[in-house]
DNA sequence: AAAGAGCTCAACCGCGATCGT
DNA sequence: AACGATCGCGGTTGAGCTCTT
């Protein structure tokens, strides 16, 4: 039992446009500290856990939104191949993703995907094989999984060379996507050169740019590690666009819609 | 047009890890 | 060292949406 959510009083369910916005407001003045203390200083009927959930999953203002490129999808499989259902692992070598999303993605869409393929989505291994075999746990043979993780990425098609191949192959990773404060959030937004393209589209075929943003210089990321920085590197180019349009409504006028936040998606 | 089936994903639950005393 | 509080993770659920018949 979690005790953080034992109060019979706490509201549980969906959240509303008006708990968003307490929320939103609360972090972006304050910062993130002591989740349990959120709900009560935000004026929330909610408990510390949950509205760390919503925060990360949802509001933060760094978040992708919409399915999975391609390219990401890529990524997820050979990180999957190398880490197992480690999703926040995996998530955090693709920024703006969370764990929940891409654990969702992975159970309604790459797992339907591979097995199509042919490919047993909990061996990285082809389903003929897999089926002779007894159940092998990926995270028990680091060797024979960098191996299955380049066979997947080309059964795929994939586009990924080795030098990024072995860049997700390396043992954990970028552990501090950074999570932005608020003023960070406002230098960021009057820093941006993006374009004000409207388009909501997530779609792969899109030109992918970045922001001038040096993640480097936020949080505690502490990453040393040169490997994290190519993983970096590569998916850095994955930020979309128009994910910064969402950070001027944040600072600026929030008119929550629904609890479809900012009503952009 | 209606009903049922199937799908998606936000949110919850429970557990283990970590931290502070 | 022991214990309680807190955090974070992975698995699961179920409401709402879409598709099929």
């Amino acid at each position: 039992m979690d005790h953080l959510c034992v109060n019979r009083y706490e509201k549980k369910g969906p959240w509303t446009a008006e708990e968003d916005r307490k929320l939103v407001n609360f972090i972006l003045t304050n910062g993130q500290c002591c989740w349990r203390a959120v709900p009560k200083l935000a004026g929330l009927l909610r408990c510390g856990k949950s509205c760390r959930l919503r925060w990360t999953n949802y509001l933060r203002p760094d978040l992708k939104r919409g399915l999975l490129s391609d390219y990401e999808e890529k990524m997820v499989i050979g990180l999957h191949s190398k880490l197992g259902n480690r999703w926040s692992k995996i998530a955090s070598h693709l920024p703006g993703r969370t764990d929940n999303e891409i654990k969702n993605h992975w159970n309604t869409h790459i797992k339907k995907k591979l097995r199509k393929m042919g490919i047993d989505p909990l061996t990285h291994k082809p389903l003929s094989i897999v089926e002779q075999e007894p159940i092998e746990q990926p995270l028990e043979e680091p060797t024979s999984k960098k191996k299955n993780m380049s066979e997947t990425v080309t059964r795929l098609g994939g586009s990924l060379d080795n030098d990024q191949v072995m860049a997700i192959n390396l043992e954990y990773g970028v552990e501090d996507v950074p999570l932005i404060d608020a003023e960070s959030l406002e230098l960021i937004c009057s820093n941006s050169t993006m374009s004000s393209s409207t388009s909501t589209s997530s779609n792969s075929s899109t030109e992918l740019q970045f922001p001038d943003f040096d993640w480097s210089d936020y949080g505690n990321n502490d990453n040393s590690n040169g490997v994290d920085n190519i993983i970096e590197n590569n998916m850095m180019s994955l930020w979309d666009v128009d994910d910064f349009s969402s950070w001027d409504l944040l600072l600026n006028d929030y008119i929550p819609q629904s609890s479809s936040t900012f009503g952009l998606f």
